[in-house]
DNA sequence: ACCTGTTAG
């Protein structure tokens, strides 16, 4: 450790960070207690630094020092950065860890990793021996999975008598966060010590626009005003790049065409002290678009160009573009909020939080100072925009987490000490879909199923299905699909009507390719058909699929076959024999992880889930089953999508009976026992009440417009149409505006 | 009679 007398420009660089005055006073309180909070700024120094001085103090005599961040890119440039600071090879002293990618030894001492990982260890090793220290970086996040360890290190290692079990000195646990919410965090963690460092930020000047009010929260009028404000910047501002926030692919597309139009129309040139702007280069930003693209963002732009990105919220987090001077603030997000009262997640467009709004502003001021120009009125920002972004864990599905706790030995998971405690009616949901799949019984305690179950990095129900499939040994049909439902959307559908057309045609194709009317065939035919290509890129290219995602679902194909390979070695995996076709054996397998998702035809067109809530359904337009009238009565789906109307997507026709014996537990279900409160028998009241209902629903179309219709009524009252009405909301504006 | 943000295992 002499490297004090180096005249290496990074030792003097990390010695100008302004952590780096307090080096002394954060060791020792790390040393002083159990818990820290720590909070900075970006650009305190704090993710790189912290770890080196306890590194240096002696911290990793005894174990390692983990650090937890939300994103795999970060931990992966981090550790990069640390270990050239402290000159070690990547992956010896420092590494990282991240899914299908390990760049750690047993020698590595400080180790940077997602927080899905850590979480992944602690399943392995709950008492998290191997560590010293573990840091949660990025807590103000509020990550799904940093929530989950934040409880669970509070849980198991705030009170000394239990911070030493399983281990033979107790853990230091320090959590990193941005400057809000630091009260919060220390009481929430015992009212530990909170260790503030200043950060190096250059100020950004904010101003309130006129365009949108508090009456403007449906409106798509945004884009317009976004690229008025864009303009406006371009012509009067001086030189430095500018960044525009938006929600979405197709508005982005349009601002961007907008902007050409009106770029090439005026007529200004702008010149103060030599730093002169003549030209406006476009680029559009968002996660799907491909990577060498996306690369582009990140050049500078030639001489006298000014740079515009029209970016998703990509750019708020994900991505750090130098050179940005203005932000162009739309105070707009698309969220993925779960609504447990009807069971489905949906994407809404909703305005954004003041702390996303600051958060977005601060990306105009890493290099100097900047201006942020919020195209929303003051009055929006006060009535329509809450103080911070709804945690993760308030609007997810909590199917997959819950298990981990009840697989780490939490059996409440109500009264589990959560930050910011999810809706209990999300919980009893997830119960009872665990339930369903059998990873837990009656009782709420995990199964044999359940405890494998936890192994695989997927809903539950997709491994339920890969689980039946590997006790009748066809896995092989199962891996690749839900493979491939993991990763994003592999169709590409373009949004020039010409190009559409050509896609459409070449995915109908695909499906018909597959032998069998099955949308999760089809799936399973592109896997095999790409894979075995020889040029699985340009075969991709030519069938309008997404290469980088197929590529990932190859990955997962194999790293899901692994996780099957080992649970098979033990001897206590179930083994049973079906007598039967391969398709059929295909169908049946799905069936048993996706009865939860299952639509019966009601009249026409429009399909009736049959998971309690009876929401109407419509077949997606891009399935194979589209149109497809005769006798499809019943199918089951992977997801659902709410814009025009409700659409169901990924869908496979089924029979009755090979579910027939599964539905009735869906309502069979006591969630009060489940949620592990209930002290008495169940009775077969429930279930006995369902079949007679179901006995009435199979009876011929005149009782099935009468149910559509107590169905419908019920509807109405539901967010699903809620959001139904909004999206048509939008839609019209939309249409107005491209009419003027 | 089609339009989905971001992230993670």
């Amino acid at each position: 450790m002499s490297k004090s007398t180096s005249l290496d420009p990074k030792d003097s660089e990390s010695k100008r960070l302004p952590i780096y005055r307090h080096k002394d006073r954060l060791i020792q309180a790390v040393r002083d207690g159990s818990f820290l909070v720590v909070t900075g700024e970006t650009g305190s120094g704090k993710t790189t630094q912290l770890p080196q001085y306890l590194h240096q103090a002696g911290f990793c005599k005894d174990g390692k020092i983990g650090i937890t961040q939300p994103r795999r890119v970060a931990a992966i440039t981090v550790a990069q950065r640390v270990a050239q600071e402290m000159r070690c090879t990547l992956g010896r002293e420092v590494g990282y860890q991240v899914r299908f990618d390990d760049c750690s030894t047993h020698d590595t001492v400080v180790k940077y990793m997602t927080d899905g990982c850590l979480l992944r260890e602690i399943l392995a090793d709950p008492a998290l021996s191997q560590y010293s220290v573990v840091i949660l970086d990025e807590v103000h996040e509020r990550s799904l999975n940093t929530d989950i360890l934040l409880g669970l290190l509070k849980k198991n290692f705030s009170n000394p008598a239990k911070a030493t079990k399983g281990r033979s000195f107790p853990l230091r646990v320090v959590v990193m966060s941005a400057t809000l919410e630091t009260d919060k965090l220390s009481s929430f963690l015992g009212n530990c010590p909170v260790f503030t460092i200043p950060g190096r930020n250059f100020p950004v000047t904010c101003t309130f626009g006129s365009a949108v009010g508090p009456k403007d929260t449906e409106s798509t009028a945004y884009v317009k005003e976004v690229v008025k404000m864009a303009l406006d910047v371009h012509t009067s501002e001086m030189a430095g790049d500018i960044l525009v926030f938006l929600t979405g692919q197709s508005e982005i597309e349009r601002a961007c065409d907008l902007l050409y139009e009106k770029a090439e129309s005026i007529d200004y040139r702008y010149d103060v002290q030599d730093q002169t702007v003549e030209g406006l280069l476009i680029l559009p930003l968002y996660g799907s678009m491909p990577t060498d693209q996306q690369r582009q963002i990140f050049q500078p732009p030639p001489p006298r160009i000014r740079k515009c990105v029209v970016a998703t919220n990509i750019a708020a987090t994900s991505l750090t573009i130098n050179g940005i001077k203005y932000i162009i603030d739309s105070g707009f997000v698309k969220q993925l909020n779960h609504n447990s009262r009807v069971g489905m997640d949906i994407l809404e467009v909703v305005p954004i939080s003041k702390s996303e709004a600051q958060q977005r502003a601060g990306r105009a001021g890493r290099t100097s100072e900047g201006k942020c120009f919020r195209i929303y009125t003051k009055e929006f920002w006060e009535k329509c925009m809450p103080e911070y972004t709804v945690p993760e864990i308030q609007r997810t599905s909590l199917t997959a987490v819950i298990l981990v706790l009840k697989c780490l030995g939490v059996h409440d998971v109500i009264r589990f000490p959560y930050l910011d405690p999810p809706e209990e009616r999300f919980i009893l949901e997830a119960l009872k879909q665990l339930y369903q799949f059998d990873a837990i019984d009656r009782r709420g305690r995990v199964t044999h199923l359940g405890e494998m179950m936890v192994e695989f990095p997927l809903h539950p129900g997709l491994t339920r299905a890969i689980l039946k499939a590997a006790s009748l040994g066809c896995q092989d049909l199962l891996l690749p699909v839900a493979a491939m439902l993991s990763v994003e959307n592999i169709f590409i559908r373009p949004g020039h009507p010409e190009k559409q057309k050509e896609a459409d045609t070449k995915h109908r194709a695909l499906a018909a390719k597959s032998g069998s009317m099955n949308d999760f065939a089809t799936l399973l035919s592109v896997f095999h058909s790409c894979k075995s290509s020889d040029r699985p890129s340009t075969w991709c290219k030519e069938n309008w699929i997404h290469w980088r995602a197929l590529k990932s679902a190859f990955s997962v194909e194999t790293q899901l076959r692994e996780i099957l390979h080992r649970l098979q070695q033990k001897k206590d995996f179930p083994v049973e024999i079906f007598d039967g076709n391969k398709n059929e054996l295909f169908r049946r397998c799905l069936c048993t992880g996706y009865f939860t998702n299952v639509a019966r035809r009601s009249v026409g067109k429009v399909f009736c889930t049959m998971d309690g809530h009876g929401s109407m359904v419509h077949i997606h337009p891009s399935s194979s089953l589209f149109d497809q009238e005769a006798e499809l009565n019943w199918v089951i789906f992977h997801d659902v999508l709410v814009t025009s109307r409700v659409y169901i997507r990924t869908v496979c026709p089924i029979r009755y009976e090979w579910v027939k014996d599964l539905l009735p537990k869906l309502h069979e279900v006591d969630v009060y026992e489940l949620s592990s409160v209930a002290r008495e028998e169940v009775t077969d009241e429930e279930m006995i009440k369902w079949e007679t209902r179901e006995a009435a629903k199979r009876q011929p179309e005149a009782s099935a417009e009468d149910v559509m219709k107590k169905l419908e009524k019920r509807n109405n009252e539901t967010t699903v149409s809620d959001a139904r009405a909004r999206y048509l909301q939008r839609k019209q504006q939309r249409q107005q505006n491209k009419a003027l």
